[in-house]
RNA sequence: GGAAGGGUGUCCGAGCGGUUUAAGGAAACGGUCUUGAAAACCGUCGUGCCGGCAACGGUACCGUGGGUUCGAAUCCCACCCCUUCCGCCA
């Protein structure tokens, strides 16, 4: 969420800025619970400060018949005031959690078409057969027991292209840990505070694109990012600490409901796969510098492996509510002749720390909300697809790229 | 899943109805001393919200949510989490 005094101070920025991400949230009308919220809050400090005052009196000596009558009515004059206060608290948290980040200067203003490209890199081929067509050939996955397992859109990778994905995963493990970052292993699960908090549809809602489990107050991560957010929440960390850089390397699950139609074929959108995600705490006059480091590190990562890509600067309708600003790097398909998604690198400023209360202690002791930012490194099914299609050779095969052919038992093609 | 114990500020830790305005210690910061450092000593030192230009004042917060009371960190209920033991188990 925003600073609520930020709101107040920049009312129709932050409409504007809402508007243009495609929020409908009604800024005047939180500006208004804001209002009663605080004189109504005013008036019960002011109430409790009387009882407070009563109570010392008492102390010690016995209290007189007037003093406990007198302490029953201000009880009830408390009680009062928070029953009117109640429901104006709640609709104020409601939307205030509803308003979104504000965008950074340089995001462009518009819907997906208006995302702009900064960079291209790499040769743009064109003519080569489909991930799935080769996979399936070669017997390297297994779509059709998955269903039968699992449901549609479940998977087994097999032989030579689930080695893959490991040799990928190993590469893109010790860059990032060449690069600073620490490696962890996150809970697959999470509650709804920091699913939320995260900046993820409440699991409670239709909107949700996680798995909840039933009867537990646990859904399944659609990726890294949520957990490694919530690791410092409710924590002061020191600005000597700062920046801390963590690679979390998990499943990610997700419904994926509503996107059927869009490149529905293969591994590009499935609803379930590994990744491996870059995460920084950042002092928050460093995020933007941070910003800049995570897309370079996910241009050399992508580089070394050799795949064609440009960047784009993500549109403001297209970003979620906690970005700021994203960079997607989008990689070159010969197949389809154009460029699809495959990392995603987002500086969401305080608004996911202010959500879990994770905050920097200053040198001079001032505390305020830090910085969060996450990347991706790899995102293994996605990673095959842009593979398979920029390495394949005309007999079917496919050529591992040369980074990772240490992990492939130095097999340089499978 | 069963039993017992426990969740207090940056950390450790006391408090178990009204001198809590949360003791004491550590860390941190400032100072004295010192050639310099350490030690010692003195001082400062929780977070949010509201009001105020500010000094400051008010209020809330001792796992979470309810309740009892004139008054709750302290008593009661529910839930969550942690530790230990037992059970189960990769």
């Amino acid at each position: 969420m925003l600073d609520i005094q930020f709101i107040r101070d920049n009312q129709d920025l932050v409409q504007t800025k809402a508007k243009q991400k495609g929020y409908d949230v009604d800024i005047s009308k939180l500006i208004e619970l804001d209002g009663r919220r605080r004189s109504l809050l005013s008036e019960i400090d002011k109430v409790r400060s009387q009882r407070n005052d009563l109570a010392a009196q008492m102390k010690g000596a016995k209290p007189t018949p007037e003093q406990i009558d007198q302490g029953k009515r201000l009880k009830e004059k408390i009680v009062e005031l928070e029953t009117e206060f109640s429901p104006i608290e709640v609709a104020y948290n409601q939307l205030l959690r509803a308003v979104p980040n504000v965008t950074q200067e340089g995001v462009p203003i518009g819907g997906e078409e208006d995302s702009v490209e900064i960079k291209k890199v790499g040769e743009q081929k064109t003519g080569a057969r489909d991930h799935l067509d080769v996979a399936l050939s070669r017997d390297w996955v297994d779509f059709e027991r998955g269903a039968k397992v699992a449901g549609n859109k479940f998977y087994y990778l097999k032989g030579d292209l689930a080695l893959l994905e490991n040799a990928v995963t190993q590469f893109a493990l010790n860059f990032v840990r060449q690069k600073g970052f620490t490696y962890m292993t996150v809970p697959h699960m999470v509650n709804s505070r920091v699913l939320t908090g995260t900046g993820f549809a409440p699991r409670t809602s239709d909107q949700s694109d996680e798995y909840a489990i039933e009867n537990e107050d646990l859904s399944l991560i659609g990726t890294a990012e949520i957990p490694l957010t919530g690791y410092h929440a409710d924590e002061i960390i020191d600005e000597d600490k700062l920046p801390l850089l963590y690679a979390g390397l998990s499943p990610c699950y997700r419904k994926e409901a509503g996107t059927y139609g869009k490149h529905t074929r293969g591994l590009f959108r499935v609803h379930q796969f590994n990744k491996l995600e870059m995460y920084a705490f950042t002092l928050p006059e460093k995020s933007n510098e941070m910003h800049e480091r995570l897309l370079a590190l996910e241009e050399e990562l992508w580089q070394a492996i050799g795949i064609p890509y440009h960047v784009i600067n993500i549109a403001s309708g297209d970003l979620g509510a906690p970005a700021a600003k994203k960079y997607d790097i989008e990689y070159w398909s010969p197949v389809d002749g154009k460029y699809r998604e495959l990392t995603s690198c987002s500086n969401c400023t305080d608004y996911q720390a202010r959500n879990l209360n994770i905050r920097v202690r200053r040198n001079d002791g001032r505390v305020e909300m830090l910085h969060s930012l996450n990347g991706t490194a790899v995102s293994l099914a996605r990673s095959l697809v842009a593979i398979i299609e920029n390495f394949q050779t005309a007999d079917g095969h496919v050529v591992v790229p040369e980074v990772l052919r240490l992990f492939m038992g130095n097999q340089a093609e499978i």
